[in-house]
DNA sequence: GCGCTGTGATACCCGGTCGGTATCGTAGGA
DNA sequence: TCCTACGATACCGACCGGGTATCACAGCGC
């Protein structure tokens, strides 16, 4: 009746994200015909077209829009469920070694509460070992999603919530940071508006899901980028209360009239509060609360 | 490296709840041997026990509970992209014929806010057709879960929305229904205190996952035989105040003082915002805000 | 203590199917 | 019109998933 076997979603997902038979058996490591054969058993196993085999490759159908999401959303429960599961057994179960959780952080956001969180934590009776695991830019929430972390620091608006539990921890204003000796940096505040329209100074561009959008502004991968791009005149940036611990000498501040509140929040997968876990949690809101 | 099929997972979870091989491979349609082979070859590739064979049937060790739930979310995961495929692909692909949407909701809860939503959303221009899927007391989250459902009516506290989307949609009181004849019947509060303590009307006991918790209320299954037993002097409840539609002459309502309220939620999978959900969704949040 | 019973593990065999190589059909492009 | 690129088809071998028969062993009753 069902089945879905994870093989035929690797195999699915891989020539849908290359819409390209010869390219997705490559990526696979293996040849071309057993997978287009792969796909056709899915697709009759199914009753529903997943591709539209044109002249010149393949496209997507709507059910194979949908089967890619939902595919990936499997695969990714698979592998996490892998994971998690040798972690439990592998260290802990042989030794009374101590239970190890992963946390993903942003790097270098949210500093000084990570910091009083690690502390804080490190301090109760029977903590677990804490492993901090540094993501870019959206990395968190494919941590959680395919296992190779526990919990996460998520800061929204930039991360999404959806999927999780979570706890909020801190409400943070946003400052614009420009070059020293900018005109607008004198301001006492600024708005959204003040800084979008400036032309020596157009927003750095990060990459969303790898790839960039186009505008006139400087590619960037990590903060540090940011930093000199700033320190450099280049272009401006808009970042949390919190962010401007690692402010340089030639920055300057200026709270931001209209920016939205960024707002941290502790999240873990759905339905996972193992004792360890839940004990982190409990530090964080308590932490959070006594603020 | 890792892989995880579907298969090996739908056989360790078998043996997982069943604790017996015997009856897992029965539950399975197989035979025993290749099933325990499989749960072998399992553990020697995730390099973890994940049961532990005492004399007299199967344990399962910490790797092995981690395993049972991340593998039982893996499936559902799986299941619900087949059926949301087979949707996807099924109906709306072949002939022009209109999306349909599956709301899981609970039998007879929130009635007058049904009503609302499914004639508000069927008056929009280009309205998915909306399939009611009647739920019992708690499923309304596996049904979303395993795909049967796309989008589900939640009432928090009774419901978990963890792991899913969600918009806050209505906030009750709840009530104490009692038999008509009954002392209490004529106070015009009560407290949770108030009705806990009476020998002669103990609370109803509903299965949790198909299990009742021992006492001395009755076991009851649905709404109706709640309803007749408090007739019957039998019981009391507490529902939210829309639930008081169904009330019947031999029942008393009486406000309570201290019961936490009850926010319906409308909910839907982490990242599956169809246009078409997408449109229920926000007639609802329309709905509850014009309120 | 002996055999019985119930349980999971092992041995062995068979057939399906998964993956590889060779080749074809066909649609664009020069 | 040929060539090229791409997916489909044909065929084959090897692996592995599943079945049957049987073993190993722990309780338990006599």
């Amino acid at each position: 009746m069902d089945a879905l076997e994870t093989r035929e979603l690797r195999y699915f997902v891989a020539v849908a994200e290359e819409l390209h038979f010869g390219r997705a058996a490559e990526r696979l490591g293996m040849a071309q015909p057993p997978l287009s054969r792969a796909v056709q058993q899915l697709e009759r196993r199914l009753g529903v077209s997943l591709l539209e085999r044109n002249r010149r490759g393949v496209a997507l159908t709507d059910a194979g829009t949908v089967l890619l999401h939902e595919g990936r959303a499997t695969l990714d429960a698979a592998t996490a469920a892998a994971r998690r599961t040798r972690r439990a057994g592998g260290a802990d179960n042989l030794s009374g070694e101590r239970t190890r959780l992963v946390l993903a952080v942003k790097t270098a956001a949210a500093h000084e509460l990570l910091q009083k969180l690690l502390d804080a934590y490190a301090a109760e009776p029977d903590a677990a070992e804490v492993e901090v695991l540094q993501c870019g830019m959206c990395d968190q929430e494919a941590r959680l999603r395919d296992g190779s972390a526990d919990v996460a620091l998520m800061h929204v608006p930039f991360n999404s919530l959806a999927g999780f539990d979570s706890e909020e921890l801190m409400t943070e204003n946003q400052f614009a940071i420009l070059p020293a000796g900018h005109p607008l940096a004198a301001r006492k505040t600024l708005s959204l508006a003040d800084i979008s329209n400036v032309p020596d100074l157009p927003p750095a561009r990060w990459p969303r899901h790898g790839i960039y959008a186009p505008g006139p502004g400087p590619e960037i991968r990590d903060q540090t980028q940011l930093a000199q791009l700033v320190a450099l005149g280049r272009t401006v940036a808009i970042v949390p209360d919190s962010a401007r611990a690692w402010l340089w000498s030639a920055h300057a501040a200026v709270p931001l009239t209209n920016a939205p509140p960024v707002v941290t929040h502790i999240a873990w997968p759905a339905h996972s509060r193992s004792p360890a876990l839940a004990g982190l949690i409990r530090t964080a809101v308590q932490l959070a609360s006594s603020r």
